[in-house]
DNA sequence: CCGATAATGAACACGTTGTTCGTTAATATT
DNA sequence: AATATTAACGAACAACGTGTTCATTATCGG
């Protein structure tokens, strides 16, 4: 890649991440982009079709850091590694929250972040997925496994929210607790 | 209330309505609700300070209405009603849903609804808070109050997001079945 | 060194928002 | 029925954001 394209693309997500721990992803306008990147109007859609792009290359990149993802060698499929041992993913998860980095929890909480939260209910589900182990059902139920996936995945975007919402002031482990007793 | 008011009202209303059934409310323009109404741009206007705006009224009206709401005489809070025996109040919830009056399932599926979410959710929060003898945890726990609050309300508006975009061929009873045994 | 490519910057068309204001019509009041 | 009040009209307007265009300049890789 051109040393010139990646200087820009690395300024435009400096940029990016500073407006997001200032203002709502809605409310960041492409014009206070390329101010803070410091680089043309025309540069900024050469490198990203509309605003929604650039979030979504944002999220992969962060994603693939949250979550310790890596490239399947053999097919090319995405792998969830295992977060080791006997510690819930989840707990990983927050964990990881709680450090911040580039500004997640300002994404997570703010109030304009569909886009956001697609991403990360999308990334939940495959790590769920590569879990089930841990939500197996003993008991026969005719509940469809679809239903309980999205009933795990949603309450626990909803749990971090809250979470953040009420200053993590508790624990991780806490929470991790409080959420597996409830579920 | 001036009856030239009252019809601009509900023209307004009306176009809004029906815009609703063809696309997301974030896509929906001023222009576009006044040209349904056939009114002018300013009368918008004089009538709600913004799009939220309308979406807020549009809210209360239908919460009213869904939730069975009534002014409590007495102080001026808002009762809910309790909804009649031994029936779910989340049960006659979803039942109601599946009427799909005023589009409100275009509004719980569409992509860009996080103003009406925080609505929902609220009165959501308020039903649950009248109703909470159905979730006294019989165990001593530390889990917080708000915290199960939350769990709840999440795991139901979510649940009712699966639904919808399952293409709702589940019965509400199953649905509501499903969610309390779940939880 | 040179051909290729990225960045520049200024302008542009377009759409949406929210406001203004003089005029017209409907309404409530007496 | 006359009058004062109030709402709607409608046309225009400024402000802002978006996404594109293009000729020019600077930087890169080979």
């Amino acid at each position: 890649m051109d040393r010139r394209q990646r200087k820009t693309r690395e300024a435009i997500f400096k940029a990016f991440t500073e407006l997001l721990s200032k203002k709502d992803f809605s409310k960041i306008t492409v014009g206070e982009i390329i101010d803070g990147a410091d680089i043309g109007r025309a540069t900024f859609y050469a490198h990203f079709e509309t605003k929604d792009f650039l979030l979504r290359e944002f999220c992969n990149e962060l994603f693939c850091h949250i979550f310790d993802t890596e490239k399947d060698d053999k097919n090319g499929h995405r792998h969830i590694f295992d977060c080791g041992g006997s510690e819930s993913v989840f707990l990983h998860l927050l964990k990881h929250l709680q450090k911040n980095d580039n500004n997640i929890l300002k994404l997570l909480s703010s109030q304009n972040n569909e886009l956001f939260l697609k991403y990360f209910r999308k990334n939940l589900e495959e790590l769920i997925e590569s879990h089930t182990h841990l939500f197996e059902n003993s008991n026969k139920t005719d509940i469809p496994a679809s239903f309980r996936k999205n009933h795990i995945v949603s309450a626990f975007i909803e749990t971090v929210r809250w979470w953040i919402e009420n200053g993590m002031t508790e624990s991780a482990e806490d929470i991790n607790d409080w959420f597996f007793r409830i579920i």
